[in-house]
DNA sequence: CCAGTCACG
DNA sequence: ACGTACGTGACTGGA
């Protein structure tokens, strides 16, 4: 018999803190239970056990405690969020057929300990899966325990124990004594940490040997008299630290067999938990009674008729590289499953048919190349699930199907999915209508997928040999830096190996560590900056660093990157980001250096084709004219409206001073905060910026609410609102759910409340550059000009012109930007025209 | 596969 | 007292 014990309660919060937020769209935390399940089902897969215990604590005061009254009295409580969670999961397991068990006044660990020693008596062996070291010292010939770690999951037997500690597992407990445990408020031995403490028992064997042999002079002095000094709280951890084997639970393993349970009930509690996937992997599919036994048609392929009319689904069989077959579903008059062959499928996407697509871009792209404009693509199923919750990782149409209880309707052998598809884009559309979200499907969304596509098709020139002799500029740099630095320190190293890096640093060199990170000293740029006074080395390294990231990154990247076109194609992704911007990758054409003079002879290779120049045009503070505008604050809509410098402007009526009086320092804190304001930056990290005491920038911030008053009421009402119903919306209704809100912890709670007051703004800019990009790809076409959209940077557009088309691309650009809507203050669109981009901008 | 770092808006 | 600014993607080293 091979029993397999869990300690639930050390894993449940393994699983909760494991995974951030993960909740049901009514807002019920589910976090704890998903990654329960999870680790259950790969332990019973890894393990193959025969039975199963699942071991909880059951508060009351316990035995250890009557004997200590400190013991785990500083353990905080369980979070308000983990707590919900645990009836659900303890029903949840015992309709899945698992035995659990717990006793009043019993700790988990000592029921591990109790059905260990009694499945070793029946012959039996016993693995423990736990996420706590304390369980180690139950290991013995029959008993292996399985710890969780934040990266693996150790198998620990004897032998990795004497390996790893130099001593039999039952000997830990002696260790522990002597070292204690804080988070358990065992005290041990004042003065003796981990490394004496396994020491003392190598060499002793336990702790009434230690005592034993006090006088041994392998103790040292100071050592003899903190061990006599604490010699009750030693013997009294040696208790607390022991865990127990005679807990009065049922200990006959046979009755941890896994029981028959209730499926259905365990069924229907996933889907209401929306773990859909999980109702698969715990083989409930077959095993719930169904109302009535239907016999699903198994449709046969077909081959696309030369004419479709009536709504039409399309997608594609999901494949990990690669693109999958494209496949179409009619439902009506009756149900029909097409394969696409290309030729066929690009005739369909300009025709009378009805087309519903789950993801249109490759369409778009498609009937672009063949010449038309997919003119036929009316719904595309992945934007809509993306609007309609943009924090998902991924959209796909089976998991979509199981999200929204999509039932299928025939089944497909060809196409599994086939079958779930129509009515999968019906739920997706109408749960849009319901939401408000639908113009921003048919207004924005979808033509825009069909300009992102046309985006990507068109790519953008570049001038591939002054990339690869500034790659050479930049080599050469590196390689002299690389020397000096080598020079300096004493020794060779990878310098690309912030480990390394921070050795060399502050133990070799001996420099001061300023911060610490998780695997050990902060070599960031702004911890280097910091030690310039220190040694020359520093600024070696800072300017190595910045040209190691131009030349792997960029020269290197981009060069990669380049098609036989000559020109690059990047990729567009329209469903990442949550606020609503679309991101650019393979490779990322949104954040080519700018900053930096020496970065942004990079923009310089980007360049028009021959005959044509580029024209670039970006809005001026966009964001800011957003709260201006959101937050309806007149003080700051008419800062907007002088036309003059806003952050010159801002700092004049903080101030109350006239305009041209404002210092360069008042300018730079002005535009510090007009930023920090709109992320809900707090005095510190302001004070930290503009390098003044916290009590000076609390005042500031403090001054500037008071200057735009509404501005303060507008982001406390707007975190109200969202914690009320759950979500934030932009000017355009698109919604961003914030489960992090209903957090109790501080951390998780607070970053929620600055999204929800950055998501409005920046998510409202991103549909507004959006519907602008639609406006001019349109207008272009429109006008029967040659000129085409190549690439769009969050608030800039550029495009390619013939130079004959420049002037009235410049016009047009401009005109579209500013007038795509009318707010209370004024978009501005500033534009350029040259040969490169660095030139345009 | 994750952490650290750094490029952009 | 907490930890301290939102949103992205790419590269490198190291478990």
């Amino acid at each position: 018999m091979k029993l397999l014990v869990l300690d639930g309660n050390s894993l449940v919060n393994r699983a909760f803190f494991g995974i951030k937020v993960l909740t049901t769209k009514d807002g019920r935390y589910t976090n704890a239970i998903y990654g329960f399940q999870n680790i259950l089902l790969n332990l019973l897969a890894s393990q193959k056990p025969d039975a199963v215990a699942i071991a909880w604590d059951e508060k009351a005061p316990t035995f250890r405690h009557t004997a200590y009254d400190g013991y785990k009295a500083t353990r905080h409580g369980m979070p308000e969020e983990l707590a919900q969670q645990m009836p659900v999961l303890k029903e949840l397991l015992s309709d899945l057929g698992f035995v659990q068990v717990s006793k009043a006044g019993w700790e988990a660990d000592d029921i591990l300990g109790t059905l260990a020693a009694a499945c070793e008596k029946t012959g039996g062996t016993t693995l423990l899966a736990t996420g706590d070291r304390d369980s180690l010292q139950l290991v013995d010939s029959s008993t292996t325990v399985l710890l969780a770690t934040n990266k693996e999951t150790l198998t620990m037997d004897e032998d990795a124990i004497r390996e790893k500690y130099g001593i039999e597992p039952p000997q830990l407990i002696e260790v522990k004594s002597l070292m204690g445990d804080a988070s358990d408020n065992i005290p041990g031995v004042k003065g003796i940490g981990e490394k004496t403490a396994l020491s003392l028992v190598q060499k002793f064997g336990s702790l009434e040997n230690v005592y034993a042999n006090i006088e041994d002079k392998a103790i040292k002095p100071k050592q003899r008299e903190n061990l006599l000094a604490h010699r009750e709280d030693a013997q009294l951890s040696h208790m607390l630290g022991t865990i127990r084997r005679d807990a009065p639970i049922d200990t006959e393993p046979q009755n941890y067999l896994r029981k028959e349970g209730d499926p259905a009930a365990a069924a229907k509690l996933l889907a209401d938990l929306e773990m859909h996937k999980l109702v698969e992997r715990w083989g409930l599919k077959e095993g719930a009674p169904a109302a009535a036994v239907i016999e699903l048609p198994q449709l046969e392929v077909q081959p696309l008729p030369f004419l479709v009319s009536g709504r039409c689904y399309l997608a594609r069989t999901p494949s990990k590289d690669g693109n999958g077959a494209w496949y179409a579903v009619q439902l009506l008059p009756h149900p029909v499953v097409y394969s696409l062959e290309e030729s066929r499928l690009a005739a369909l996407l300009d025709s009378e048919a009805d087309l519903w697509a789950f993801d249109a871009k490759p369409l778009f792209r498609l009937a672009l190349e063949k010449g038309g404009v997919g003119s036929s693509l009316h719904f595309d199923g992945k934007l809509a699930a993306y609007l309609l919750n943009p924090s998902a990782s991924r959209y796909e149409v089976s998991s979509l199907a199981a999200e929204y209880g999509i039932s299928p309707a025939f089944t497909c052998k060809e196409y599994p999915d086939a079958a779930v598809l129509g009515p999968l884009c019906e739920a997706l559309h109408m749960h849009l209508e319901e939401q408000g979200m639908l113009r921003l499907h048919d207004e924005i969304e979808l033509p825009l997928a069909r300009v992102l596509a046309d985006m990507e098709r068109i790519g953008f020139a570049v001038d591939a040999d002054g990339i690869r002799a500034f790659g050479v500029e930049l080599t050469a740099s590196l390689q002299q830096l690389l020397e000096r630095i080598y020079n300096e320190v004493g020794y060779t190293f990878n310098l690309n190996s912030p480990k390394q890096l921070g050795e060399a640093l502050f133990e070799k060199l001996g420099l001061p560590p300023r911060k610490k990170t998780k695997s050990g000293y902060s070599t960031d740029a702004e911890t280097l900056e910091s030690l310039r006074p220190y040694s020359p080395v520093i600024d070696d390294i800072l300017q190595y660093r910045t040209y190691q990231k131009l030349n792997s990154t960029y020269v290197e990247g981009l060069l990669k990157a380049i098609g036989p076109d000559g020109r690059i194609h990047s990729t567009f992704i329209q469903t990442e980001a949550r606020t609503g911007r679309i991101s650019s990758t393979e490779p990322n054409l949104q954040n080519i250096p700018i900053r930096t003079e020496l970065g942004s002879r990079l923009r310089g290779f980007f360049v028009a084709a021959d005959g044509c120049d580029l024209v670039d045009a970006d809005y001026s503070q966009i964001e800011l004219r957003i709260l201006a505008h959101i937050t309806g604050d007149e003080a700051m809509q008419h800062a907007f409206q002088s036309g003059a410098d806003i952050h010159r402007s801002t700092a004049a009526k903080i101030y109350g001073i006239p305009p041209e009086e404002v210092t360069h320092d008042l300018r730079t804190s002005a535009k510090a905060i007009n930023f920090g304001i709109m992320y809900g930056k707090g005095a510190f990290s302001l004070s930290r910026d503009l390098n003044v005491p916290v009590k000076e920038a609390e005042a500031f911030l403090k001054t500037y609410l008071n200057t735009f008053p509404k501005v303060d009421g507008y982001m406390k009402d707007c975190i109200a609102q969202a914690k009320e119903t759950g979500y934030v919306s932009t000017l355009f209704g698109r919604r961003r759910p914030l489960p992090e809100l209903a957090s109790s912890n501080f951390q998780v709670r607070s970053s929620g409340e600055r999204m929800a007051r950055n998501t409005p703004i920046q998510g409202t800019a991103a549909d507004i550059i959006k519907l602008a990009m639609v406006h001019v790809w349109q207008s272009l076409r429109d006008e029967g000009l040659k000129a085409q959209l190549l690439l769009q940077v969050h608030d800039e557009l550029i495009v390619e012109a013939p130079i004959d088309e420049v002037e009235r691309v410049k016009q047009l650009l401009k005109e579209k930007m500013e007038q795509v809507v009318q707010y209370s203050v004024p978009l501005t669109a500033d534009v350029g025209t040259g040969k490169t981009w660095l030139e345009a901008h």
